[in-house]
DNA sequence: TGCGATTTAATCGGATACGATATATATAAG
DNA sequence: CTTATATATATCGTATCCGATTAAATCGCA
């Protein structure tokens, strides 16, 4: 672990400036562009969601479950980096609200199987038929690329994660 | 403005197949991505923090708050795309563990100044010395181009939904 | 077979986001 | 000068995220 004296960002590229402060701007951190568009998305969303009376995270845990029937907490989590902490009760309201349907699996009552009803499968139908939001990124053509590369980026981050050390 | 009848969602490119399910992927979806990157990055930057007894978002605010003295909470929202129903909890938090100051303005007696404390500029040097974030992100030379399209999303994003309208 | 170790959800507490509202101060109108 | 309006924070309730723990079921292996 080398003692730099530099204390460079984390976040940040090769520093244009002598890695003062002039670098050490919110403007220049990935992460923040990532965290700050994150929220824009979900301001973009709410009120799309709102008509429907779904979160942001509610709405893609049904897309996730439109993916395929009966599948456990666990797999659900893995789709959506999420856990059962989180998932549990995001899974109880939409299971409330009719959405969807939890069971424990007779082969193996620790997992509960997530399948969703029709009901939920048409209100996927009723997000956004016109696709406003696509021109609302701004991105045009790009769009593929971009999407590909923040995505590489995410399983970058958490393959880095996993691994304990890399020399 | 496409009035399509296929009930796409909002966030894709247009449709590879012929709109149907196939293309509601979760792994299609930008804003997932984008969603799933924050995650990524937020455990990504939890061991480096936890060791300062920082959150995220603390830390975020305090950057933001290197960059200038004297800040209203306003001033700062708008760095961080924050309201002071989200930032006023957490500047008094840091208040309160000694890494900045809050105080009414004079000379406005509505806004309230906050500025970061000697102790809490000293913390901000102590962030990942090695930047190892750096390295985690895989990106390479395409750092800087990914850090910028992402910020060109969210601000794309953030001016669709300030305008009424566009026909 | 029996029992400790592992696995899967669920629960709990702390920390964001954010809409709606409240409060205090400042400005404007008359 | 006095009230009505506007502005800047703060408060409150709801919904995530996440670490830590718990509870129940299953598995491993002597």
């Amino acid at each position: 672990m080398p003692t730099s004296k530099s204390a460079k960002a984390p976040d940040m590229p090769a520093p244009a400036s002598p890695a003062g402060k002039e670098g050490r701007k919110l403007s220049n951190f990935l992460c923040f562009a990532v965290y700050s568009t994150n929220l824009a998305f979900g301001r973009a969303y709410k009120p799309i969601l709102d008509a429907l009376g779904l979160t942001y995270t509610q709405y893609i845990a049904l897309v996730a479950l439109s993916e395929e029937d009966d599948q456990t907490v666990s797999m659900l989590g893995e789709k959506l980096f999420l856990e059962s902490n989180t998932l549990t009760p995001i899974l109880k309201k939409l299971e409330s609200t009719g959405y969807l349907t939890r069971h424990r699996d007779p082969a193996d009552e620790r997992q509960v199987r997530v399948s969703l009803t029709p009901a939920g499968r048409n209100l996927l139908l009723d997000v956004d038929p016109g696709g406003t939001l696509i021109a609302a990124t701004g991105l045009g053509d790009d769009f593929p690329v971009v999407q590909q590369t923040v995505t590489r980026l995410r399983d970058n981050l958490l393959r880095a994660q996993a691994e304990p050390e890399k020399s």
